[in-house]
DNA sequence: CGTTTTTGATAGTAATACTATTATTTTTGT
DNA sequence: ACAAAAATAATAGTATTACTATCAAAAACG
């Protein structure tokens, strides 16, 4: 059984997850998204992949900006429904923190409580493409819409943790983000630009790193 | 007189430093990406800017994911030079860390010595489009054409200023990697997502949290 | 089983990202 | 100062993208 997570219904037009076809797009669209990459990636090859057309897609989503955006707020639908099960039964503070950096920075892996088979493909399209759904002019108006509040109040839970361990700490969002945006970072760099970091895809730093971080910048 | 900053041959193909209107297609060219972004930017549109055509500005660049990655090289360019300055004539390694993470991760200001007029602007299309230009299936053809030379050179060396100051620190590549690129993303967030962050506009926290990184991290 | 909804097939439009051609202007070398 | 070379302007054209529209066929549904 699949634990359904909630994708905001202003991403879609006709809620994907409702019909055979929305989920063929879904499936496919994130394959050929990674293969093809956001700017090569167009409705009518997805349409051509699945054997429908681009009409169809169109009645599912806006445009690929927001097929992007559904992939990435899926993402961390899956990430919420992950940091919850990792915090549940822990009463320390700090240990809530440490999963829960487990869960921001860490690699998906299949044994880990929560895990669902779209988390890795997903991560990997977090790590190549999140960048250009964000860093848009319409950015400010979709934020207004609520695109974001999924990854908000992702940031602002952990940083509650944070503020907890250390009140006197100044930058308790500033330090979350960071850490969840140099994990995919430093992934990229590691595959891409391998001079630019100490991780590697065989032996994976970047966990390690951010528990560095977090230890050596908060007092308890 | 303009200290004279290298851009990789291999980003244009006509040297738009070498006449008046490949320096109109720069400074025309750099207006326009801030006031469209990258997306919407388009020759046709920079062409009638510059009351010239299309096939003008084809002749300088190959296209305009090349012409980004010129604006992007440049802004490496001056931050080179400054860094350069910033270390001058410093003999500590500890100063001369606080001075780079200052040059890195601080905003652009007309009183700093290297300071060169197009920086602020090349600053805030770092900060909107930096992402679109290195997240691309092309980005390990453009690596191996030597493009990213420049960042990769400057991470280098200030890591190499991490290592004399703390050898057993293990990951001085991904340390600076990430301030840099934090202090971009955080910027970004200040404006459009101030949740995610504790730094703003009017009140800059993005180079004290660099240094307290830096400061908690290694130990001299 | 008839009606509504969804999909497929096809066509069409405006914009983008170029390439090509030729005439005109500007630069330059002597 | 002037011929030759180079650069630019003007214009046209192509393939692709990012859609929108129409209508018939198929599925679902009550």
């Amino acid at each position: 059984m699949n634990i359904s997570i909630q994708v905001s219904a202003t991403l879609y037009l006709k809620d994907p997850t409702s019909s055979e076809i929305g989920l063929k797009i879904l499936t496919e669209g994130i394959q050929l998204m990674q293969d093809l990459g956001f700017e090569s990636f167009t409705f009518k090859k997805l349409a051509q992949n699945i054997q429908s057309t681009e009409a169809t897609i169109y009645r599912y989503f806006e445009n690929k900006h927001y097929f992007l955006l559904y992939l990435i707020n899926w993402y961390w639908g899956i990430i919420s429904y992950r940091l919850l099960l990792a915090t549940a039964n822990v009463t320390d503070a700090r240990q809530q923190l440490t999963n829960s950096i487990e869960v921001l920075t860490g690699l998906p892996d299949a044994s880990h409580p929560g895990y669902m088979e779209e988390e890795m493909q997903l991560k990997q399209i977090i790590i190549q493409e999140s960048g250009k759904a964000l860093h848009t002019k319409m950015v400010d108006d979709e934020n207004q819409n609520g695109i974001y509040l999924n990854y908000k109040s992702i940031v602002s839970s952990v940083a509650e943790l944070v503020k907890t361990i250390d009140p006197s700490f100044p930058y308790p969002e500033m330090l979350i983000s960071n850490l969840i945006e140099n994990a995919n970072h430093q992934r990229f760099f590691s595959v891409h630009l391998p001079r630019l970091t100490n991780t590697s895809p065989e032996q994976d730093a970047v966990v390690a790193f951010s528990h560095l971080i977090i230890q050596k910048v908060l007092q308890s």
